[in-house]
RNA sequence: GGCCUCGUGGCGGAGUGGUGACGCAGAGGACUGCAAAUCCUUGCACCCGAGUUCGAUUCUCGGCGAGGCCUCCA
């Protein structure tokens, strides 16, 4: 493969060439959502910055070459809680069930309206309760668990090199001291692995009685089960580092007795609000939902294709304070671009933006270089193509608005009308035709011929 | 307290040991009957201090400032 990819990795904290395991089957696994509530706008930023990796790898290895993993977290006491709340007469089962089968339905419209393509797996976490039963059995059977009062617990102890990835050694979490020390621990880091349910929660039939999983083991079954013990990449923002994805790690490395879990670690910044991170348990935050169909930010809605924008007009790994000046900004960018059908395999995007998303996915140099491509290919016809495959690789070409020839044809007389008008110096009927058009949508635009001079009346509609 | 990021013009943001990207907005102009679109021109910056260097925005150290993780969290 020539093309080479350079990925910032957080587990050595440095940008090295990205290497496959298997080019044939490059794998992948970011954390998804918890279903339990509408995703806001900072939850869009690893479905985004992903999708765009996931584009890129395929592009670079193949489309059948790439597997993405992305997960549903749809066990959770969140869950519980929202199914208690919201539907207080049903069994907690049928509670649960329309709580996460709504909020995955709306999560799943959300990231489709901001041009995430879906992932090749989605796993849930109820489908794979068996396979972290298996693993706290390998993990105890290696003496990396005990079991205490009802719960399985990681013995963090028994992990040499516990911490890596957040390069947090265990003596130094204590000085915190804001760790729960539960007096069953044999560590204060200990985390849950399973832990026993009660008769209004929702349990699973386990070894240790019935009990559901903690937060981290999910990810360790299902990444295992669709990518093997070792894989290439594995990402999500950077609030999972510690402690969710060092116990991952734990878990996973523990159980098969590997040296690492995943190759490369990667991590997205923070969406802001007025500079502090976005965040639900803080109540600062505005939803994909809301953005995409309410007026609640900044007194309008707002396309996704905009809010994409946006997103990638800033490196993954910055945080982004999100603004209607930004999304103003991205607006106006997109509005310049030409629209098209994105073009089969056969054109190639433009090499440099290719280069800049190999280099640690660096979306605002691409999208700076889409957008003189942009230029070129309006002032160029047969440039356009290349400017489209660039465009559909991260995921922003503007779509072809559907118009039909009977309109088209409508607005054609009314062009030639108003020309004539021009002609015959009746300004005030040719401005007239010109604004029943822009009443409906259709922007005209006026250029000279080059050869002669004449007025040449293109249209096309707003966006 | 421990551990991580980051600090570039009005805004967004690359990048580099040595001619101060680029985009958006602003200003001026061309074109136009007037607009829109387009094109041309243009002002404005590298947190502070010390050090290394012939030379630092770029390297080192120290400040100051902002944010994050250590508790559910993308």
């Amino acid at each position: 493969m020539s093309s080479s990819l350079k990925f910032y990795n957080t587990l050595t904290r440095e940008k090295t060439a990205f290497q496959p395991i298997d080019a044939d089957n490059v794998r992948m696994y970011v954390c998804g959502p918890t279903v339990y509530d509408y995703a806001h706008i900072g939850n869009a930023r690893p479905a985004i910055v992903f999708d765009v990796l996931f584009r890129l790898l395929r592009h670079v290895y193949g489309d059948t070459h790439v597997t993405y993993a992305r997960n549903i977290t749809d066990v959770d006491d969140k869950i519980n809680a929202r199914a208690l709340r919201d539907h207080p007469g049903l069994p907690l089962n049928d509670a649960i069930r329309l709580v996460t089968e709504k909020t995955e339905t709306q999560y799943h419209q959300d990231i489709a309206a901001l041009g995430c393509i879906e992932p090749t797996v989605e796993p849930r976490a109820t489908d794979n309760i068996p396979q972290m039963v298996t693993i706290i059995e390998r993990l105890i059977a290696r003496g990396h668990a005990y079991v205490a009062e009802g719960e399985v617990l990681f013995d963090t102890k028994s992990m040499t090199d516990y911490g890596q990835l957040s390069k947090r050694p265990l003596d130094e979490q204590q000085a915190g001291a804001r760790i729960a020390v539960d007096v069953h621990k044999k560590n204060p880091g200990d985390f849950v692995l399973w832990k026993l349910s009660s008769h209004n929660e929702p349990g699973w039939d386990s070894p240790w009685g019935r009990g559901r999983p903690g937060w981290h083991i999910e990810c360790s079954a299902m990444s295992e089960r669709y990518l093997g013990e070792v894989f290439d990449i594995h990402g999500g923002g950077l609030d999972l580092i510690f402690p969710h994805h060092e116990n991952e790690i734990a878990q996973s490395r523990c159980a098969h007795g590997t040296h690492v879990m995943a190759n490369v670690w990667m991590h997205n910044g923070f969406v802001q609000i007025e500079g502090r991170k976005m965040s639900k348990s803080d109540g600062n935050f505005i939803t994909i939902h809301e953005l995409l169909a309410t007026e609640t930010f900044g007194g309008r809605q707002w396309p996704g294709e905009i809010l994409r924008l946006a997103m990638l007009m800033t490196h993954y790994r910055e945080p982004i304070d999100f603004s209607v000046k930004r999304l103003e900004e991205a607006e106006r960018l997109i509005a310049k671009w030409p629209a098209a059908d994105a073009p089969d395999a056969s054109v190639a995007p433009c090499p440099i933006v290719i280069e800049a998303l190999g280099d640690d996915l660096n979306t605002v140099a691409a999208v700076q270089r889409l957008h003189q491509l942009a230029q070129e290919a309006n002032a160029d016809r047969a440039l356009l193509p290349m400017f489209a495959a660039s465009a559909a690789l991260l995921g922003v070409l503007p779509k072809m608005a559907e118009v039909d020839e009977a309109v088209a044809a409508a607005i054609d007389a009314l062009i030639g009308m108003r020309l004539e008008m021009l002609k015959a110096k009746n300004f005030a009927e040719a401005d007239r035709i010109r604004n029943e058009l822009s009443d409906k949508g259709i922007q005209l635009k006026d250029t000279k011929d080059a050869a002669t001079g004449e007025r040449v009346t293109t249209w096309e509609v707003k966006r």
